[in-house]
This record gives structure tokens, sequence and C-alpha cells, in this order.
DNA sequence: GCGCATCGCTTAATCGTTTTCGTATTATCA
DNA sequence: TGATAATACGAAAACGATTAAGCGATGCGC
């Protein structure tokens, strides 16, 4: 490990000079610059980030928390494209990526923000994890620089995918495209399920949609199972819906396996909307129609804003910032319009019709 | 940030007493010792890793390498899934992870050894990168302790699915399911590819089966219009194949896509295996058969080993660990034994047939 | 020629730890 | 009692960098 001294020695300068020379420091002559630099170059010096970090209490790292209690966010392709958007985004800017954690093998376990404050991020982005838990708020409250996504707390900087316009065009999509009776099937409480469902009902109303209770059902996220099973209770109604929308993407291939095993099609005989657009749904016949959340945009975003506190704390507004998703058309939602030559009934004429 | 010096002050002890007190040395007393510790306690004391580091030439921190050119692996539920596991593991012994990258805003791009040594990392995970690149080779030639996945460098632990045994037994599968016209759909040339080829031909000489060069086809992994596009191909042979096997599983759902297109059903007109066993594959019917590679033993071998190398690093093999997986079993290969009533005909009998 | 900036470099302190070596105190034993 | 050993603690150097302050040399205006 070749340091300063060693370069200094070589050049017959002191670690001083080397250092600002290293630095682009303006009081250094031209050509000892250039002997020092060429120097370094030569004999593979690179900086002990330690002895930066520990005089400037700079690290050019920020803490990631990404943690579930059963799965890490890792596995979820939502937050694994958003993380992979945000580690591009501060990458380029100079900056790592550590997970945040809590285990401390010698030590005993440490909270998140002892943890924080021992690794001396210069940031932290809080994406995926248990936001109500008291550690959390502690975490927030440590005084380091912080950007949450998809939650609010009291003066944190927030990236959140909007949750309001996107349930409401997806809403009014599928209103569009002829569906009058529509059930959804929402996740487990949490402040996006909120959103999601208050802009379905906002939504609705305005679009003059009645919408029975039973056709408001609960089914925990990424949950196919739980979807397949309040699928068919919704297809064994009265008067079943003609279009039936889920909390993620995941649901909705387990309500497309209950209306398989029913005998039914999607599209033709119900139609189906997920929500996140996550990769595997453009890839499936039929394709999913979907709310597809710009998890690139969301992820560039909690980079940037994480950099902006912490290079100008003083002149960075703390403001939630939301993204826009967009409805991604698949072929999943039927156009239901009186006589319409809708797509199913297309569908029905090429591949030929079999039951119900 | 208290440090050591305040908590000495407050004791009135040196700080090189309240070190040993906070590391547990033997050379303190017991009243002191607990003095100490009590307002280290008290006073919300928590180390300074960078100084820590400097110090000791230990970061605690191991660095992860996982970039691909396009895409990161964390969009890729097979890497995702090791990474998740390897967190786990490592973190449970108070390691850190941290990216490995070679972005250095302020002082241009730097090669990924110089990234680790900056860092300090005592170890690093190569789990998903371009394994042919000059850097890769100066990073793992660069004598920190490290661990690959799924490739081999000399003098370099790895930690490799069985690409053998799981291309064999996926072979064995379908053959003992009765197929006989086995198509394979390779993935690109690396050698991964190579291995599950050759496994390939290898265990279909030692069945008995003869497989036709057109047979033989490839397509890039998770290319899923490549995947179409080469289903089709296959689908328009004279004599077609009876089973398909693809490169992961995305591909195969490129495949069930151009099977349907053709108004074909898997199993029932034709079969189709998939590799490697992600989430989604369990949840679209019909399930995909695959094979499922252990991600989360992977990990967890990746992680232990690597660990092992750094606190051991006398005693610790240099080796090659190979973790197997095992053919996860859907229902997209039906049985075609001769007068098999197999799932292909009940499934015909319940749903109704139609085209074809 | 004198005062004063400017330039280019050095000295030395400092960040928060760890660790070696030394020393004062007490205990042990012949 | 005096020598020795064990115990408990402190002083100081070191890790590798940054940075404020200082200082000699040069150039310039008057």
């Amino acid at each position: 490990m070749v340091s300063m001294k060693d370069i200094s020695a070589v050049c017959g300068v002191s670690v001083a000079t080397v250092s600002k020379a290293l630095n682009d420091q303006s009081d250094i002559g031209k050509e000892t610059k250039r002997r020092i630099r060429q120097a370094a170059e030569e004999m593979g010096y690179f900086p002990n980030t330690a002895a930066k970090m520990l005089k400037t209490n700079r690290s050019y790292n920020v803490g990631v928390l990404f943690n579930h209690e059963d799965y890490s966010g890792l596995t979820h392709d939502y937050y694994a494209f958003v993380l992979d958007s945000l580690k591009r985004t501060v990458e380029e800017k100079g900056y790592d990526i550590t997970f945040i954690n809590t285990y401390k093998a010698r030590t005993g376990r440490t909270s998140y923000l002892e943890h924080c404050r021992s690794r001396g991020f210069d940031g932290i982005a809080i994406v995926c994890t248990d936001f109500y838990s008291p550690e959390i708020l502690q975490l927030v409250m440590g005084g380091i620089p912080t950007v949450t996504l998809d939650h609010l707390f009291n003066n944190v900087c927030a990236v959140m995918s909007n949750n309001v316009k996107g349930m409401e065009d997806l809403l009014t999509y599928v209103y569009n495209k002829g569906h009058r009776k529509v059930a959804y099937i929402h996740g487990a409480d949490s402040a996006v399920t909120q959103s999601r469902l208050a802009s379905f009902y906002r939504t609705a109303g305005q679009l003059g949609l009645s919408i029975p209770d039973e056709y408001i059902r609960m089914s925990p996220y990424r949950d196919t199972k739980s979807a397949y099973r309040e699928t068919m209770w919704l297809l064994n109604l009265k008067e079943p819906p003609t279009c039936i929308l889920y909390p993620d993407d995941f649901s909705a291939f387990g309500g497309y396996n209950a209306i398989q095993a029913r005998g039914l099609r999607v599209p033709d005989d119900i139609s189906v909307a997920g929500y996140d657009g996550i990769r595997i749904a453009r890839h499936i016949e039929p394709t999913l129609t979907t709310l597809r959340q710009d998890t690139a945009e969301l992820g560039r975003r909690v980079g940037e804003k994480l950099i902006n506190l912490i290079e100008h704390p003083k002149t960075t507004l703390i403001e939630t910032i939301v993204v826009e998703g967009h409805v991604f058309e698949g072929n999943s939602v039927a156009d239901i319009h009186e006589g319409a030559e809708d797509t199913a009934a297309k569908r029905r004429k090429h591949v030929g019709t079999d039951s119900i």
C-alpha cells in the first residue's frame, strides 16, 4: 500500500505538498504538481479512504436500508429496480452504496442509527422496511441526510410513486374500455394501499361508477394464493365484475390462474389489471395491463435528492417528490363497448372458441 | 460524536484504558471496565469505523461485484436471490456489504481493484460480471480474499451451481416422462452454457437419445423474443420435438407465447422446461417444470467461504464448492408414455378441447 | 531601496483509534 | 524484610490523510 509518504520521499517534497498536488489545490507549482501526479500514477497510489474519512468526516458512502422481516427487498422486482437505478445514480457521482443493517457480531446488536454513524454514511436512503418501527423513527431523526421511498415522515425528503394518479389513470383506462362492473382487490393496509383505495373510490365516484361493497376485497401483496381465492370469490358472485384490479402484478397472475381454472379466459371473459409493471408481465400472454411505476425515475430521484442534501444542505429543499407512472397497455383488458369489434372477439375468431 | 477521549475524561482514565475496556482486554480492572462501559453506554458512544479501520487494517466490509453492461444483476432473479442470501450470511457475522464499482467522480474512473483497496474491503465476492474482462482478472489477482460465483479462476475459491448434474437431472426427468424428441435452446456462449450443453449431449448419449442437429438452437439468456423465434423455428420442423428445454425460465415463457400463438397448448401439445426456478415460474399456469437452483445455499456458501478466507487465511482451503439444484416439477412437461392417462389428457377432458 | 503581495512549499497539529512499552501499586514468597 | 511477580493503568507513537499557519524568495510599485 503506497502512501503519500512514499510519494513524498520519491519526489523530495513534503506529504502536504503531495496531498495538495493530488487534490489539485492552487498553491502548488505546475511542474511540481505534474511530477507528483506522475509519480503517484507510476507507483500505483490510491488514497486510503479510511484516513480521508477520519480527517474530513466525509465517507462518500451512502447507506441503503432494505430490510423486510421475511424477505429482503432485493427479491422484489419493484425495489430491486429502484435500487438498481439508485445505485447507478449515486455511483456516477462518486458515492458507494452499503446496506444498512443491525447485526454486529462482535459488539451485539446495534440500532440502525448507530450502524450508520459508525460507518459515517454521508446520507441514507430508506427504500424498503417497516416504516412504523420505532428504530426507523430514531434513524430518520438522527440528523443524517435522508430520503425515503414511498413513505412520508415529518421534515424528511421523500420520493413517492403517485398512487393517487396511478389508480385514477388505471381505473379511467378500464372505464374507457367500457367496464362498469369493476372490482378491486387491494393490498394489506399501508399508506400506499390507503392512497390507492381512496383514489379508487374517488375516481369511481367521478366516473359515476357504483361499486358494491362486495367488489372490494383484500389480499396481501404478492400473495398469489390469496389472490386466487379472492378472485374465485368474485367469480362466484351473482353478478361478477367484468374487470378485476389487483394489488400488484404477482397477484394478478394469481387471478389469471383462478380465471383459467374456472375455464374462463383473460380478457375474453373477464379483464384483469395489475399494478407495478414488473418485467415478466410484458412477457406472459396475455400481457398484463398494469400501472407501470417508473422505477428508473424513482431511483434516480432518490439518489439525486440525497446527494443534493449531502452536498448542499443549506439550499436543498425538504420536499416530497412525486413520480408519475403510466398505464402499460397489455391485452388483459378487453374493450367491451356495445358492438365493439373488440380484441376479445378478434382473438376468439382467430383461435377458435371453446368453453362457456 | 462522542469519542473515547470524552469517555476517558468523564471516567478519569486514559483513552488507552477506555479502548481496552471496550475491547474487553484482560489487563483492565473489573470495576474500571464496568464503569467505562456504563459511561460509554450512557453517553451514546459508538466506535468510529474509519479510525478503527485506519489503525487495524480491517474494515468488516466486503465488496460485492454485481455489474453487467446493460443491467445490473439486481434486476435478475437468480442473482438477486443469491445476493440476498449472501447479505444475510455476512451480516450475521458482523460484516457489511458494499457494491464494488468503477466510478470516481472526483478522481476519474478507477479500476475495480483500486476501488477495493481504497475502501479497504476485507474480501470480495464476484457474483455477476463479465468474467472475461482483464479488469476482473486484475481484481482476482489483487491479493484480496475472493470468492466467485459460477466462474472458475485459477487459485480462487468458487461456488458453482452444478450445471452438469442439473442438466442431467432435467433431461433424465423429461426422458422418464416419455419424451424422445427433445430440443434444447441453449444460452449464449459462456462457461455455464458450455457445461449444460456438454451435459445435455452426454446425458442424451447415455439415455440412447439421438438428437438431430436442428434440435439444438441458441438464444441469449432471458431474451423472450428470441426464444419465441427459436420456438417457432422448432415448431416448423417437419418433425418437431415433443419437448423443448430453454436457457432459463424467462425464455421458457417466450416459448409459452410462441406455442400459444400457434394455437397449441403446454403441456398437452408440447412440453416445456426452464432453468433457474425463478419465483414467478411457480405462479403461472401451467407452472413451469424447471431446474431450480438453490440460490439460498449458493449465497450462504459464498458468504461463509469468504469469511473463512478472511478470518483464517492460512487454514482455509482454496476450493470449488458445488451446490446442487433439483428438478422442480411443475406441469409444463406432459407424461407421454404410450397409453398413459397423462395430465394432458386429464386436462383436456376437464377443460374441454378446442383448436388442433 | 523599501514595503508588500504573491507564489510555492514546509511544519505541525489533528481526526479517533490501537498497541507497545513502561511504571506504579499491590500481592506473593522465601 | 526484601526480591519478585502479577495487576492495573498511562504515555506516546502510529495508521494515512488534510489543512491552517508560517516562511523564504521573487516581483512590483513608488
